[in-house]
RNA sequence: UGGGGCGUAGACAAAUGGCAAGUCAGGAGACUUUGGAUCUCCCAUCUGGAGGUUCGAAUCCUCCCGCCCCAGCCA
């Protein structure tokens, strides 16, 4: 449970467990959980969350627990229980030996409801949920007391033991907190905290057809663990009264609950909702798809569990709703591969050079270095010949202003090899387009540096055509256009603001032939066009597909949009 | 119109009555065999607003304004 990314700024919830510490609460100890319910994929917000607590742990010499909220049987499935685990471990996260459910304390709960009924503090209640929701009140008028609030405490008793043997129909009966029905908070008003279902739970099964609510499964399940910070997010900070209600009624061990403020991404959609329904009309290929912000999406995408954690860090934790700018999580991915990734040349949409001066036959193995960051990653050979391939974006006929790259009768140097000029141009001829450039090469440039000491402008990645492997390469951009899409005021739905040009298949690339048997999940860096992949899911050894992750800075890019 | 929260730069976010950190974005420059990386500099006379307390206020007090959450037998 060691974290990779130590931290740099204070957050609200380091001082509290800080002061906690040397207050000796608690015994002095740091205490945690992550409890995810097992019914959808996590997604970076999830990371938030997690970093978070078992970040907190380790700082402090604590333990996290990793516990699943299963108490609504009719939303959660054991698919999911397997993905989040798999999750929080590719994270980076150990839960040793304490993987909990809530569903482990059910007999728990139910018999502490029993002394809630036999202290004259719950009552089951015979109202419809809609009777239920009118007898509430609204957010300005006090609610009413339900008819069935002063029943005995024998009668409760059996009606709640009867509850449980099933001898009522769903929804026919709930037992309540009795509590306030004035409260102005209306989590206050004689709660609900067991229902009837009778439905099969992935890990009781049909043992029980009664089930507790989050409200009271929550703070038992922290008090049985010995949690000590029970951090959720800021919707349930009017749930903290009840939170402290329960636990001081059941007069049980006590955490303290704390809110922060959810992630919230720019050009990207993060509630379990709206997810749901991206991956379930298909507008993405599934929860693993490299475009949405789950876990395993980024993680296909080529994201490393380091990104996530120092992601997390960066952007602090605090109660204010805000929306992080999906720049600085880029920022982190790059700062990250710039490190560690290898280099090697690719090219995406390649452009033919044919170089007349440089003998037919000719191949020659060039010395390219793995990665300027890290020269331990070592050095590897690329094969140069007569015809090469370029990238069609590095040639203009006519260039503009700052535009550095190749041009009729201007030299470049081809990276590791030699510097090129550019001596004619073939067109297609009857559309015009450039197919094909001739070039002349200095043999005295070799590996790139001319003797006379003359300068190029530009540096070119390149691949030789006759070595070079074919690939396919999947080009990835925002999901959404607008950067915040959950915004729906003026009537519109997030879904009209998908960018149509999220996903780009290049199907004719050609990569240097190091490649070949690139492992699926590898990352690299294309020199001089960004981070890719190979992909996990559908690249083979005769069909490498590679994801872009994250492109280079690109400052042409920049200058050429400000000239527009 | 009840209850609970939150307002510091374009985006995050520190500061704990002592003179507004840091990061991302943006701008300028240096360097460069990746227009990458790296380095340097610039980017809040000011903390939602108005008053007040104080030698001193983003921090304390008063009033005002704005935004978010809550009326599931979801979590």
């Amino acid at each position: 449970m060691t974290p990779s990314v130590s931290f740099q700024t204070s957050n609200f919830i380091r001082d509290i467990v800080l002061e906690d510490l040397k207050a000796k609460k608690y015994d002095s100890r740091v205490h945690t959980r992550f409890p995810p319910e097992p019914n959808g994929y996590l997604h970076i917000g999830h990371a938030k969350s997690i970093c978070l607590n078992f970040g907190l742990a380790a700082e402090f010499g604590g333990l996290c627990n990793l516990r699943f909220d299963d108490t609504n049987p009719t939303k959660e499935e054991i698919e999911y229980v397997e993905s989040i685990k798999e999750d929080v471990r590719w994270l980076g996260f150990d839960w040793g030996d304490r993987l909990f459910y809530a569903s482990d304390y059910f007999e728990q709960m139910y018999q502490y409801a029993v002394q809630l009924i036999k202290d004259g503090k719950a009552y089951v209640c015979d109202l419809s949920a809609d009777e239920i929701r009118e007898y509430r009140g609204t957010l300005t008028e006090p609610g009413k007391d339900s008819p069935y609030r002063t029943r005995s405490i024998e009668e409760n008793l059996d009606l709640f033991y009867r509850m449980r043997k099933g001898e009522f129909e769903e929804g026919s009966r709930v037992l309540r907190a009795k509590i306030d029905m004035a409260s102005g908070n209306l989590n206050m008003r004689d709660p609900v905290i067991y229902r009837i279902l009778k439905a099969e739970h992935h890990r009781t099964g049909n043992k029980w057809c009664i089930y507790p609510i989050y409200d009271f499964a929550h703070c038992i399940s922290d008090s049985i663990e010995g949690i000590t910070h029970s951090i959720c997010t800021l919707e349930f900070e009017d749930h903290r009264p009840l939170y402290d209600w329960f636990l001081n009624e059941l007069n049980v061990y006590h955490p303290q609950q704390i809110e922060f403020a959810r992630l919230n991404l720019s050009h990207t959609v993060l509630s379990k909702r709206r997810l749901v329904e991206l991956v379930e009309q298909r507008y993405v290929t599934g929860w693993d798809d490299p475009r949405i912000p789950t876990l395993s999406g980024l993680r296909r995408r080529g994201y490393t569990p380091e990104t996530i954690q120092n992601f997390c860090e960066r952007i602090g934790v605090a109660k204010r709703n805000s929306m992080v700018d999906m720049a600085l999580l880029e920022h982190c991915l790059r700062e990250d591969l710039n490190k560690s990734a290898p280099r090697v040349m690719a090219v995406l949409r390649p452009l033919r050079v044919v170089i007349d001066n440089y003998p037919e036959n000719q191949v020659e193995e060039l010395e390219a270095i793995n990665n300027p960051e890290d020269f331990g990653m070592g050095t590897r050979k690329v094969p140069f010949s007569r015809v090469l391939y370029i990238e069609q974006e590095d040639f203009r006929e006519d260039p503009p202003k700052q535009f550095f790259r190749l041009a009729p009768g201007r030299e470049v140097r081809l990276r590791y090899a030699y510097f090129i000029k550019c001596v004619g141009v073939v067109k297609d001829e009857q559309t015009g387009e450039v197919v094909e450039l001739h070039c002349t090469y200095d043999p005295k440039t070799r590996g790139g540096d001319s003797p006379d000491g003359r300068k190029v402008k530009a540096t070119l990645h390149w691949v030789s055509a006759a070595h070079a492997i074919k690939a396919e390469v999947c080009l990835y951009d925002h999901l959404f256009v607008k950067e915040n899409p959950g915004d729906e005021k003026d009537g519109r739905d997030f879904k009209s603001f998908l960018n149509p040009k999220s996903l780009e298949i290049l199907t004719s690339c050609r990569v240097e032939p190091s490649l070949a048997g690139a492992v699926p999940g590898s990352r690299y860096q294309f020199e001089r066009l960004g981070y890719f992949c190979v992909d996990s899911v559908d690249s083979s050894d005769g069909a490498l597909i590679f994801n872009r992750t994250v492109t280079l800075r690109d400052t042409w890019a920049k200058i050429e949009k400000s000239q527009k």
